[in-house]
DNA sequence: AAACCACCCAACCGCCCTTAC
DNA sequence: TGTAAGGGCGGTTGGGTGGTT
């Protein structure tokens, strides 16, 4: 069937944003908070689809975008996660807060994709495999029964985790604005400031503010990775990590982190199909 | 120095799903 | 119940960048 595309209308504006209009779109939802997107460009003056301002909100402007390197961590849960789920991006994005997506998407495409072609040529007892035998010996319904309550767990504890994370971590100023549910939309600010700074420090030939600052980013994360007060990540990484049990300050009466962070370790193990039945049991008994 | 090439990634496109009426 | 609209998602594209020749 289809729809006509949103965007064809005589003058809408393609092609990158630009820092102006980065500014505008935040402070819009900086105010209105996030989605009805198609109310967005008439309310703004952006001369953009609605489409094109929630794919610029969720893939750079969001807080707690992190850019950079992907971990090993991350590489594996990716690997882990592609074979289980396929290409369902935004799936596997619910397990990397910090990622978008389209990064997931990416990273895939220009890099795991070939990484995993190669280690699939060269070696029998890839981790793929092991999971694509084990996917296989299941039924169909279990093992979409166990994907729903794989994703429900994930989604608690990670709400959780996150709620944890921003109490603990904001800073005067957020914990200021925290009394309203968009709080987290003033580190877009410092999005939209670094952006600008990028921008600006940028040569004349950068062509727009994407490039400009993923380059900066890029620079930043490969030669300072973990400094809290350079970083261009606008969340610290830790978010992941406690998702993943890495720390200590597991959050008492979160009864999602225990069957979490087996399945975490289960995803990460290299040795997945051993784990498999546990992950199974416990799926069920969450059911 | 310039041409070429491969890679990266932001953004677009088209389809599907959900929801409102 | 049917239809239209909005939002979400995955695939793809195209411009910029960096490395190589």
């Amino acid at each position: 069937m289809g729809r006509p595309p949103c965007c064809d209308k005589d003058g809408v504006k393609k092609g990158p944003w630009t820092p102006e209009e980065d500014i505008t779109l935040v402070s819009y939802i900086q105010q209105h908070g996030p989605g009805n997107w198609r109310a967005i460009p008439p309310n703004t003056g952006l001369r953009r689809c609605s489409k094109s301002c929630r794919l610029r909100w969720t893939n750079y402007l969001r807080p707690g975008i992190k850019r950079g390197n992907f971990t090993d961590q991350e590489e594996k849960l990716i690997v882990h996660l592609q074979s289980l789920l396929g290409n369902r991006w935004a799936a596997i994005a619910t397990y990397l807060p910090e990622r978008t997506d389209n990064d997931i998407k990416n990273y895939w495409n220009t890099y795991l994709k070939k990484k995993l072609r190669k280690l699939e040529t060269g070696g029998p007892d890839s981790p793929i495999g092991s999971v694509k035998s084990v996917r296989r010996s299941i039924s169909k319904g279990q093992w979409e029964r166990c994907l729903q309550t794989d994703v429900d767990m994930a989604k608690r504890a990670l709400s959780q985790a996150l709620s944890m994370e921003k109490e603990s971590k904001a800073s005067p100023i957020d914990r200021g604005l925290s009394s309203r549910p968009s709080s987290t939309y003033a580190s877009s600010t410092e999005n939209i400031s670094r952006l600008l700074a990028g921008w600006m420090s940028g040569t004349s030939s950068k062509p727009g503010v994407a490039h400009a600052c993923s380059a900066s980013v890029r620079a930043d994360t490969a030669s300072s990775q973990g400094s809290a007060s350079s970083s261009n990540c606008i969340m610290s990484p830790e978010p992941l990590e406690s998702l993943l049990g890495l720390h200590d300050s597991t959050p008492e009466g979160s009864e999602a982190q225990a069957p979490l962070s087996l399945l975490e370790s289960w995803l990460l193990d290299e040795d997945a199909g051993q784990k498999q039945e546990n992950f199974l049991d416990m799926a069920t008994d969450y059911m």
